[in-house]
Order: C-alpha cells, then sequence, then structure tokens
DNA sequence: TCTGGGGTCCTAGGACCC
DNA sequence: TCTGGGGTCCTAGGACCC
C-alpha cells in the first residue's frame, strides 16, 4: 500500500455553474466579473479560446466580447459557495482525509494498491459529482501535493482524471512544465529563475537544496523537494481559524462625503465581525483604511490609514463600529475622490478561552456576546442583512454594481429555476 | 466612463532582554 | 588600543495563492 495525493479542481468554477442552471449556454462562452463588474474572473473555455485573459478588465475586452456575443455574468458568491459546499459534501462523504484548499479544489490524501484500481476510484467519483452537482472537475493524482497540482494540469486537458505513475513518466512531465507554471513560483521568481537558465520544473528539481535555499526561501527549497517526491506540504483537513479578517470592496464611484464613508465602513466592519464571530474569535485591534483610485493619473494616489487596540478583546458589532468612526474621522481628508475602503480585524484570540481582566465589566460583556449571538441567529435564519445596523446605510448608493447578476438558484425561493412545461 | 477581494507565509531589521 | 553572544518579539514589506 502506496499512499497519495489527489486534487480534484473544479472546470472553470464559475462559469461552470452558471452552466448549470442555464443549459442553453453549454458550448458557448462565458465569462464572470469581479465585483463591479469590473474584471474577467472566470473564463469557459469557449472564452479562453476567444483569448479573453484572466483577470483582464472587462472595458479592454469589450469589442471581442460583443462580436463573438460572450455572455456575460457579474459574480454572485451566494450561488458559487453552494454549488461548492454540494462538490465538497460528496468528496468528504467518501474520503476522510479531505482538505479543501479553496472554493474550487480539494486536496485528499489516500492509501492505494494497483494502479487500474486508483484510476477507476476517481473516474468513478468525477461521473458522480457531474452528475449530483452538474460541475465537471478534473482530477491529478500523484505522491505529494505539488506533483498533484501538476497532474491536475494534464487532467484539465485530457481525459479528466490522470495519474502521474511511473518514474519515466514524471521525468517528462516535469520537463516539459514550463518554471512559471510551477505551483507556488509567481511572477518575480519566474524572472529570477529564467534569468539564471532554470527553464523548467525538471531543472527546479535538480537544483543544490543549499543553493536554492540561497537564492530563494524555504517554501521554495519544499516545492522543489515535493517534485522529488519528497513530502513537504501537508494535508490540513482541519479548517483552521483564521489570523486576520478583512473586508474590503472598491466603491460603484468615487465618494467625498464623510458622511457616505462612515456608512460604507460600517457596513464593512459589520461583514469582518460577522466574520469574527463565526470562527468564534474576538480581535484586540481594528484598523481602517481608504484609498483612492490607483488608475487616476489626474491625482496622486493616496492611501490613508490607522488602528484602534482595544484594552480587552471584543467582536461586538457596535463596538468595532464606534472606533471604525472614530478612526474614520481621524484619517478622512475633505476633498479627495475615494474610491476604496479597509476594515481588518487583527490580534484575534479564541473567544471562549477568552481572559478577563480586572478592568472587563463582564456583566456588560457577557450581555454583548448574547446581543450579537441574537443577531447572527435571525440573519442565519432569516437572511443576511434582515436586522443590521442603520448607520451601515439605507439605499447605499455606492454600493457595488453588479449588473449582470443571475438569480440565486440554490438559497431564495424567490429566485428558484422555474420550467416551462409547455415549450418541452 | 470602466481596473477584485481575501488570505498566508517568509524575511530583514530594529528594539529589547540577560 | 579594546566593544560578546545568544535569544525573543514585533513590524513592514514582499511574494505567493485562489
Amino acid at each position: 500500500m502506496n499512499n497519495y495525493i489527489a486534487l480534484i479542481d473544479c472546470n472553470n468554477f464559475y462559469a461552470s455553474c452558471e452552466r448549470v442552471f442555464n443549459p442553453k449556454l453549454k458550448n458557448k462562452p462565458i465569462v464572470v466579473l469581479s465585483n463591479n463588474d469590473g474584471c474577467i474572473i472566470a473564463r469557459s473555455n469557449e472564452a479562453k479560446n476567444l483569448g479573453i485573459k484572466m483577470g483582464e478588465p472587462l472595458f479592454k475586452c469589450k469589442s471581442i466580447i460583443k462580436s463573438n456575443k460572450v455572455n456575460i455574468f457579474s459574480s454572485n458568491y451566494t450561488l458559487y459557495a453552494d454549488m461548492s459546499n454540494r462538490v465538497m459534501n460528496i468528496i468528504k462523504d467518501q474520503f476522510l482525509n479531505t482538505e479543501i484548499y479553496s472554493i474550487d479544489e480539494a486536496f485528499i490524501s489516500f492509501n492505494g494498491k494497483s494502479i487500474n484500481d486508483i484510476e477507476d476510484k476517481f473516474v468513478n467519483l468525477r461521473r458522480k459529482i457531474y452528475k449530483w452537482t452538474g460541475i465537471p472537475v478534473s482530477i491529478g493524482i500523484s505522491s505529494t501535493k505539488t506533483l498533484a497540482k501538476v497532474a491536475n494540469k494534464i487532467a484539465k486537458k485530457e481525459s479528466g482524471v490522470f495519474f502521474i505513475s511511473s518514474h519515466d513518466s514524471k521525468e517528462k512531465i516535469l520537463k516539459e512544465l514550463p518554471i512559471g507554471s510551477v505551483w507556488g513560483i509567481g511572477r518575480k521568481l519566474e524572472q529570477r529563475f529564467l534569468a539564471m537558465g532554470i527553464l523548467n520544473a525538471y531543472q527546479l528539481s535538480k537544483m543544490d537544496n543549499k543553493n536554492i535555499r540561497k537564492i530563494t526561501n524555504i517554501n521554495i527549497l519544499r516545492t522543489a523537494m515535493e517534485l522529488n517526491g519528497v513530502n513537504c506540504i501537508d494535508i490540513d483537513t482541519s479548517p483552521i481559524s483564521k489570523k486576520q479578517i478583512t473586508t474590503s470592496r472598491a466603491f460603484s464611484k468615487n465618494i467625498t462625503e464623510l458622511k457616505y464613508l462612515e456608512e460604507a465602513v460600517s457596513l464593512y466592519v459589520s461583514r469582518a465581525a460577522e466574520k469574527l464571530r463565526f470562527q468564534k474569535s474576538k480581535c484586540y485591534i481594528i484598523t481602517v483604511a481608504l484609498s483612492t483610485n490607483r488608475f487616476d493619473r489626474q491625482n496622486i494616489h493616496k492611501f490613508l490609514l490607522n488602528s484602534h487596540s482595544f484594552n480587552s478583546s471584543t467582536n461586538s458589532t457596535s463596538k468595532l463600529i464606534s472606533a471604525a468612526k472614530k478612526i474614520l474621522k481621524n484619517i478622512y481628508q475633505s476633498g479627495l475622490f475615494y474610491k476604496k475602503a479597509y476594515v481588518f480585524l487583527s490580534g484575534l484570540e479564541n473567544s471562549e478561552s477568552k481572559q478577563y481582566t480586572f478592568s472587563d465589566d463582564i456583566m456588560m460583556i457577557k450581555k454583548d456576546d448574547n446581543l450579537m449571538k441574537t443577531f447572527d441567529k435571525i440573519n442565519k435564519s432569516f437572511g443576511s442583512d434582515t436586522i443590521k445596523y442603520a448607520n451601515t446605510g439605507i439605499s447605499r448608493d455606492w454600493f457595488m454594481k453588479r449588473e449582470k447578476k443571475s438569480n440565486r438558484y440554490t438559497t431564495n425561493w424567490n429566485e428558484i429555476l422555474k420550467i416551462n412545461l409547455k415549450n418541452n
């Protein structure tokens, strides 16, 4: 019995989610946009073949989109998160050691005997996920996470399941894999390696360890070792708490008035505090930042930021909003055109094992805890924002633009898919 | 007109301790 | 003339991931 690692990756995930509920989109080009309908963040294969690039601003590829009748969608995270849960549950049902790595990827660790058995198992899993959710996935299998990533790239191009099984095939594959396509090597490191004549994954795997360590960091040494089949990056099956929580978003238009900035920042604080309570944490530090449009060539780009420390950690939305408003007043400069606001929560600790001090008013803290518990419970049962803080804004004119959003087919009764039997 | 959001980890350097 | 050795913690900034 050998230990293997598989990477299951949903194909063009957001675009595939849209397709599940709209079969007319089959074989048609689709793109999904970022918040504010700004950039392309997902493409179907047909859209990729038209030369539309990942991360490209929409206005730059308008003409290709128009002439090829590409279907455009604003991002619908409610739908994508629900579809992701469905896929992940099927995987977790079958494999004990599953790490949900991102919204559309999961690593699993398993023991296997024969190559044929293993391939059969994953061909079936792939079929099952497609049948039960409508989402196509690719599965790469090998001995380490980094090699499973490599195998997955090939699976995407070929039959959907790919197993790097023999030493010889691995060598050939790594020689054909450009250095910049290795997991963990970004743009900067790619340039450095190319300048040194390290052009592909195979060359990296053959480099001297001390030399790698000298020119890069410990992570890249791990990557190189993983290419040689040595496990260095563990499967993490427990969802660990985040060490920092961020909520930041660009506005649909520039804001100059403090009043609207207060609304936006209060809303972002509410969201961040919800995330904080969801992972059962409290924070000591809140940071608020404002930024002007970094693409505006007429004006200097400004990034204004300040923090507040609490004597006693908190996850109360009211306390956090009140601190955030003070920071905001302090950093705000009139006459600037603000495009984006940020809220960071840091200095996190477990709320259930919190240490109190003599100066803590424990009765008040318990009261706050209960209030927040009720607040979250109501919003969970009746939908997000059923109750909200009034200073997070009523009309929210600055709120992000999402003009091409599809329905939340799976989570909202009013938006459920309707089938017209007459036409069938 | 128009350019995402949310994370993690590592390193270097400073402050400080004995 | 001459100025140790070893450690921790914190922070800012850089690089990476999806």
